[in-house]
DNA sequence: TCATATACTATATATAGCACAGTAGTGATT
DNA sequence: AATCACTACTGTGCTATATATAGTATATGA
């Protein structure tokens, strides 16, 4: 049977890129920081593992640019930060979850009303 | 380079879930009304490909139990409805959905307060 | 009869999260 | 000086999900 924690992992789905990207348009940053941040975020926690494939793969699709610089403390660190396409694309992919959020927060609540009474809702 | 229609598919992972659930927590669906209603709703198009896979393996999971009848309108439809445990679940997922969501509404406001004074996205 | 809307089933593919393992530089403790 | 802990990036492979595609079968109306 399926795992009720991996869930989380599907939910998850677009939303890192999209939080990543975000940060990466509001400054420079590089991979182990990024991978602190979402880890300390409430209720999202995203290992190394994730984290720098998106980096590669955003990279790779011309949303992020990137150079290295020494560290001070420890190996010398690849800062990235969002091209002009990566801004525009962050606001694109927000308007977007803008959207599905509002959509799935519309099923609950018509959800949510009709439990207790017997109310059967138009969906 | 990642096309933007692609992220709607993965941002929609597990969501489509949690749609599904909840209607069949109300009341009683078959198959076809849930590709309809989930098609119908604003930002939020799901083909059957997507339903129907859904709906066996919440079954599978005991999540939902089904039975067939007879339709004046066509063929005969599988009534799905969820099972106690199918609506644990649901409540479970709506409290993981909210505090996602909660987080990365955090990160983009977070963005979005950043870029208020100075540039804004060119292209 | 043929077309159309209804309704479910089966198969195959692409992608993202992430577990796991590896490489390596730095500074502190022993 | 040698070990240890923290920092930081790279690479491989697994799994689950959405969805494209194709197929089957029923009822109704032209």
């Amino acid at each position: 049977m399926t795992n009720a924690g991996n869930w989380d992992a599907q939910l998850k789905k677009g939303l890192v890129e999209l939080c990543i990207l975000a940060m990466a348009v509001e400054k420079e940053r590089y991979g182990y920081e990024l991978t602190s941040a979402l880890s300390s975020a409430d209720g999202f926690s995203v290992p190394e593992g994730t984290v720098y494939p998106v980096l590669r793969r955003l990279a790779a699709d011309g949303l992020l640019e990137s150079r290295w610089e020494e560290s001070s403390s420890g190996p010398p660190r690849k800062y990235y930060r969002a091209t002009p396409r990566g801004v525009a694309r962050l606001d694109q992919l927000i308007s977007q979850w803008r959207v599905t959020t509002a959509a799935v927060d519309r099923f609950i609540n018509d959800i949510q009303e009709g439990r207790g009474s017997g109310r059967s809702g138009e969906l």
